[in-house]
DNA sequence: TAGGCCATCTGGTCCT
DNA sequence: AGGACCAGATGGCCTA
């Protein structure tokens, strides 16, 4: 679905990345703009977003490095932590069931896939717990050897569909996460 | 071309 | 004081 290529966790310099880089210049913006007093904001520039209206909130310098120094280092900073985001998130997506090469989930897909998931994996550990499997240790899959479309509709359908008139599945919304 | 998804920048707020 | 986290804004890329 998503045929777009997710900067590796570890990667700072995709194409991508060099293309915003070039194009926003952090480092020249945040030096010459800031360093000269004037922030450098496009919020200021379009007047939208929940910036307090200019000239009423001037936040404090610190009196140690020039705020665009700190800016660089926030901005980087915040580069990387969405970067481990996205890390933690190919790793939720490696241990779902398999899906076709080519099918990478988005971000969203992943997070609600995991949650039907999660769910499905209960509930088969109830029903293997209310019959007795469990001390048997026979009688259940492994989750990896399910296909995913068992998971995205579980068990008692056969479509999602069918799951959805059914309401046998708990609506997302539900319990959202 | 519109809409979805994404990376990045940014300022505010909370926490250590 | 400085870092982490968050949400809004922006613009690029891709697909229907």
């Amino acid at each position: 679905m998503s045929p777009k290529v997710l900067c590796a966790s570890t990667d700072l310099h995709t194409s991508r990345d060099a293309v915003t880089r070039s194009r926003f210049s952090p480092s020249a913006a945040a030096s010459t703009a800031e360093d000269s007093g004037e922030s450098f904001s496009r919020k200021a520039q379009t007047g939208t977003g929940g910036e307090a209206s200019p000239g009423k909130h001037v936040k404090q310098r610190s009196r140690g490095e020039p705020r665009g120094r700190r800016r660089v280092k926030a901005n980087d900073r915040e580069r990387s932590r969405m970067h481990n985001l996205n890390s933690a998130l190919d790793a939720l997506r490696s241990i779902l069931p398999a899906l076709p090469e080519d099918a990478k989930l988005t971000k969203i897909e992943t997070l609600r896939f995991a949650h039907n998931y999660i769910w499905a994996l209960t509930e088969t550990l109830q029903m293997a717990d209310q019959r007795g499997y469990l001390q048997g240790g026979s009688g259940l899959s492994s989750p990896a050897s399910v296909s995913s479309a068992e998971w995205d509709s579980p068990a008692e359908c056969a479509t999602s569909a069918e799951c959805d008139r059914r309401s046998c599945c708990p609506p997302l919304s539900s319990h959202e996460v």
